[in-house]
DNA sequence: CCTGGGCATAAACATATGTGAGTGCAGCTA
DNA sequence: TAGCTGCACTCACATATGTTTATGCCCAGG
């Protein structure tokens, strides 16, 4: 199977043969992380990042009263620390939501690119600045759309992400994320996310059994969470 | 006056006087924009970048029912769409809250940029994960603190990324910004931003008159806003 | 085969925050 | 001086979402 990081830059643009080989021989070794484990915590200074090879991760931090908030969610094909390469000290904790497999990359590698190949610097860069987009997105979801709104966007996007790294099959996908993990990324209750997804699951939008979650009516859906595609950058562009 | 931009990725690494000369020549011309305008719109796919020199913009998004949520407070030696140099397409407009001058640099310059310097390269792509980590920690505050809690983080947060740009005299700053304005930050109401600013008043933690805030009791505001600056990253490192 | 734990679901009730409509002040401009 | 406009501020009332507690199902482990 290929590298679902190369899969995931080539929708954004093309990448030369010699850059593909880089990425791949960047990733010194490849370790599993079994679900509920930190895979990096808040603190840390890591010298390497972690590639999402297989599985599904949150960023996390967690506030006074114990509450939780997930920042993001991670899928095969994302990088869930690059940015501490540069920003040297985690601010937030990764966590595996399922069985994660992980390639890491050392960050001496990662400055070695940076040094050499300027294109290939510019789509990770470019990986990075499609995480802030998506937290920007989220932002405005949280902020000012209704927990049903909210929760239709979040599993538009989901869809999308996780079918553009081959990971649908026609209009399901596995999504083995508990209502409370739902609630950790949404700001919400898991008593208000059972709600929401009860009445996306009356209204005809989505069926939701166990991990499978299947798309019913991808328009209402879009229509419901106000969703547009611009932020996740789908298009192949030269970068 | 030096370059506010310098000041701010000094304060995160040491630049070379090379690099510096380059940062300062990157900038093609000076514009100004007056409050209430639009800097770069939604849709856009702008060709250069805009440095912001001076007064306060915000990057925002509208939704179906008009309303709007800012995603993004910047204040002096922010970048406002330097991410637009690779994610091509803005997702989101950009908007002057008061007067602003703008200094722009065109892409191809920054595209040199990453072809021949690339310690100064990874020091834009730095600043653009700043802008991400605010997003995560807004993120956070908007999810799981009450809203009083999230007003008081805010606040730290501005408070001290202005002085960091040399844009505090002692404990007050100049914060040009409606309750309104707030509102759309914070996703909150412009009622309820009034009540949480009075709280924060009779409480003594701030004073907020016209555009003047001055911090009271900076300790008092930090615990309530659960404010820890790490994700600022204010530390000077090798990156 | 039982048992316990994790998870989805339910109902009753509590509350933080939103809504709508209005007042008054300060600063412009005519 | 008069009138307008933008903004902070108020009050009464509405509601989306949170809280607490409990139930039942499924499945892994002993």
């Amino acid at each position: 199977m290929t590298n679902p990081l190369i899969l995931k830059l080539e929708q954004r643009d093309r990448l030369s043969d010699e850059e593909k080989k880089v990425l791949e021989n960047a990733i010194s070794r490849v370790r599993v992380v079994e679900a509920d484990e930190d895979i990096v915590r808040e603190g840390d200074r890591p010298t390497e990042s972690s590639l999402l090879l297989d599985g599904f991760a949150a960023r996390y931090k967690i506030v006074s009263n114990g509450r939780r908030q997930i920042s993001a969610l991670h899928v095969a094909g994302d990088f869930l620390d690059l940015h501490s390469f540069l920003l040297k000290t985690m601010d937030h904790g990764v966590l595996a939501l399922t069985t994660c497999r992980i390639a890491t990359v050392p960050h001496a590698t990662l400055e070695k690119i940076t040094d050499e190949y300027p294109h290939l610097t510019r789509m990770l860069w470019l990986n990075t600045l499609i995480d802030g987009a998506i937290h920007r997105e989220w932002l405005t979801a949280m902020g000012r759309l209704s927990a049903t709104a909210h929760m239709a966007h979040l599993i538009c996007e989901l869809y999308l992400r996780l079918k553009t790294v081959g990971r649908a099959e026609g209009d399901t996908v596995q999504l083995p994320i508990t209502q409370a993990e739902l609630g950790d990324t949404l700001g919400l209750s898991t008593v208000h996310v059972n709600r929401v997804l009860q009445e996306l699951r009356k209204e005809g939008m989505i069926r939701f059994q166990g991990d499978a979650l299947t798309i019913l009516d991808w328009e209402r859906l879009k229509t419901t969470g106000e969703f547009t595609s611009t932020y996740l950058n789908l298009q192949r562009e030269s970068r």
